[in-house]
DNA sequence: TATGTTGTTCAGCACGGGTTCAGGGGGAGC
DNA sequence: GCTCCCCCTGAACCCGTGCTGAACAACATA
């Protein structure tokens, strides 16, 4: 279940991706509407939350050409409290559903399964990749139904490769959603995290990409490029 | 046993929440019209409590809509002593019973057990997590039958992990589901309570995940994922 | 008022786990 | 082949987190 978020305020983003992440969504952020509408555009996604005040463009022509082109996928928009005639241009582009701000995070959440309900089953807690399952509620990991005991760190570097399976990901992009703030640049911490992991889950369910990151993959079913 | 909670004035929506909860019921609250209308719509409750005065939309529209749209849960509403016209109204619109403001919560319990009885067998108050029983009505806990005495805030926190078992709860989630205002954040009057819980039903049936919280399991029977 | 029960605070301790470092391996490019 | 650079690995360090026993405070009970 992919889900794309796109809004300008850093915060906010971060806050909705780490709560649709820990609902067991896979999610990919954008800050403006040029990048979230190009992703939108390109990525197969089942939900999308948009911010209708964007920079660079604005949320509204973002859903309009996307409906344009012939995406269908469910949009909730976010909007400011007192922007009544933003959310009615926003229904008449093409949403599905909406939010006034401030809002709580569960109930974006329920609006949210509601959403995805019909489209795809339910959403899972749990991610599977090959025998490999975890438990995104429980902050528990299982290989072939046998539970392999993981750190928090560990848990939460495991949990965002097994968001983005098949998926190159940068050193910097796993720092960054492992730790709050920023931290020192040449520091081996996350080698370092791969290899116990590797030790715990299998060698080779983590590839390495020289000079770009690391890949969670499915060892057995090897998928094609 | 699900139970959806609509009611506008948040003390009173919490104290309700809560003794539903200690009743064994699963809650969801909203606190206004749509939202209530929405979280009814979307989510298979097995009992709705609603008040008729609330912002947004009205209760008895709230309920009109559920009707329409097929929505069969027992539904028992709040009114204010003086609104009689409410009552009937809210009758009109497929209430199954009603209770007039301010009420005793056993009273409100009594009535939704009587509910919930006819539509899904019985109302379990018992929660069980391996050889751990917690009689959410009686505020007692027993371990393979035999009773545990454990004081009230002990239950209340016991009760929570009860309720979301193999999930992880963190300590703030754990304090603002058992103290009515925030308190001190660094006090370890958690850890102290999670030493004398253990030091009760056992050492291995709440794990403590480092930098997390902490999680009730099944010390025998490890589920799978 | 005496007494027991329950909630909270405190200090000390133990250990898990994150970070760092040094050294070795092995692609990729020439 | 050689060299460089990236990555892996084992071990050690050390800080924070969580556990524990006990004392204290708040409260109810007799």
């Amino acid at each position: 279940m992919r889900a794309l978020v796109v809004e300008d305020d850093p915060d906010l983003n971060r806050q909705l991706g780490r709560a649709l992440e820990d609902a067991g969504y896979a999610v990919d952020a954008a800050v403006d509407g040029e990048d979230g509408h190009f992703m939108g555009d390109t990525e197969p996604y089942d939900v999308v939350v948009l911010d209708l005040g964007l920079p660079k463009m604005d949320g509204v022509t973002v859903l309009e050409r996307w409906r344009q082109a012939g995406r269908d996928f469910p949009v909730l928009i976010l909007t400011a409290r007192d922007r009544w005639s933003e959310k009615v241009a926003g229904f008449d582009a093409g949403a599905d559903d909406y939010l006034t701000k401030p809002f709580h995070t569960e109930e974006l959440l329920a609006r949210m399964r509601a959403l995805t309900r019909r489209a795809a089953g339910h959403t899972t807690a749990t991610i599977e990749c090959g025998g490999l399952s975890i438990d995104t509620r429980g902050a528990r990991v299982f290989i072939d139904g046998a539970p392999v005991k993981v750190t928090s760190h560990e848990f939460r570097m495991l949990s965002y490769l097994a968001h983005h399976q098949d998926r190159v990901i940068s050193r910097t992009e796993l720092v960054e959603h492992i730790y709050d703030q920023d931290f020192d640049r040449d520091s081996n911490t996350i080698e370092v995290f791969v290899g116990r992991l590797r030790k715990k889950i299998g060698t080779d369910r983590i590839e390495t990409v020289r000079g770009l990151g690391y890949r969670l993959v499915d060892p057995v079913a090897r998928p094609v490029s």
